[in-house]
DNA sequence: AGAATGCTTCGATGGCCATCGAACTATTGG
DNA sequence: CCAATAGTTCGATGGCCATCGAAGCATTCT
């Protein structure tokens, strides 16, 4: 009748594929080679699971040079695996890490806009308060983001004139999830710097962050905490 | 690291396992031989799956007579279920919609609730009439509905005073949104029954309301139309 | 007690599939 | 171009497990 569910179970029953996916909880996007080492298994045993994975509805696929990067397939197959460790790990508590403001000055400059994980944390904030709208590799920038950032100064429809796309998602080095690149991404990277809440460090690619200034970021740029 | 999910997982893979647990998601208990017609296999291969499922916690036995009845193991196997056929249902077309299909659209039971259109309009009546606040995962019950409800006959102090959620949102497979679980939940599904509207069908899932007990439903739980 | 029903255990069979070695394609970098 | 890295396909192997026939245990009915 409805045997659905049980491929679903099924790509999730092997343990190689459970410690594929489980890597993936993260967020990060993986590569097949990496997924392979966390798995214990040989590239061609990973690859004949991502394939499936992929196949499955479970894993989406991205391909970035001569890197396949694979992340999870939407929210709700996050949902199922959390639904599936609620089960699992019954007695244990599901404690949250610390204040993580610390870790969040980690940034740098990817090319002409900010990475690390704050340029991760603007990109999620900016998703969840609709100025953004995340489409896999193409991000739209949603009617309400336009007046959010024309009332910040940005030249809307100058931005959009050019030929370089105005928002695009770019997968992180380090952090291996969507941050903002772009027009408006480098944009973003330029009022960091004229407003003086940053500045580059020597080794050019990290960025220093005062604490006002993180402050400020955080305050204009919707991020919680 | 973690085999524990796949194991679950692994329970729910096989096809007849599969066909046993979505059986038993009325929350009506069945034998092990009317589970082995409804999977159609051997008694002694439902046999095998049945001892399987109860050993990985996922079916609770009841000894009674020279009968063994099987029912889903807690709240958080039937969501898990439930999550698995919202990711099933979602990625192939709403097409094959035979009788039987619509009645189950309509109004059943998901564990221990009313599910389906009918449940997911009461969980809406009841949050437009300020009974409820729908706040993400985590429903609130208002001083209002504590009244309302109250006057019902419902010991709302007694509720509270359980472990499990008085209210709780759950998410509906084929509607695939929030309708009321939790202990409130269950007493309404409970007063349906006790009150005549309604009654169980045979494929132990959808519920049938009368012609007069679907109207007293609606009068009584504020549902317009 | 004897028969019938409900269900389980045992053993054999057959099919599915995870795994890896070997060989191949694709991309990058000198 | 060649070398190096990333990843895939193919084929062989081995193990796991769902299935059911046969037989056994348990409970109830008459």
């Amino acid at each position: 009748m409805e045997p659905n569910i049980s491929v679903v179970a099924g790509l999730i029953a092997d343990p190689t594929r459970a410690k594929i996916l489980t890597a993936l909880m993260g967020g990060k996007a993986l590569t097949a080679t990496e997924l392979a080492i966390e798995a214990d298994v040989t590239p061609q045993t990973a690859s004949s699971h991502l394939s499936k994975l992929v196949e499955g509805d479970l894993l989406q696929l991205r391909k970035q040079g001569r890197h396949r990067y694979f992340q999870l397939k939407g929210l709700a197959v996050a949902e199922l695996l959390e639904q599936l460790l609620v089960m699992t790990t019954s007695a244990q508590s599901r404690v949250q890490t610390g204040p993580n403001d610390t870790r969040l000055q980690y940034a740098r400059v990817c090319y002409d806009h900010l990475a690390g994980e704050l340029g991760v944390t603007l990109y999620d904030a900016l998703v969840a308060k609709g100025m953004l709208i995340d489409a896999g590799e193409q991000t739209q920038l949603t009617e309400k983001g336009k007046l959010y950032f024309g009332e910040l100064g940005v030249d809307v429809a100058r931005l959009q004139s050019k030929k370089r796309p105005v928002c695009k998602s770019c997968l992180d080095w380090s952090e291996r999830r969507n941050h903002l690149a772009g027009s408006l991404g480098q944009w973003v990277l330029d009022y960091i710097f004229e407003k003086g809440w940053a500045q580059r460090d020597l080794d050019a690619r990290s960025v220093s962050f005062s604490k006002a200034g993180l402050k400020a970021f955080k305050r204009v740029f919707l991020v919680e905490g």
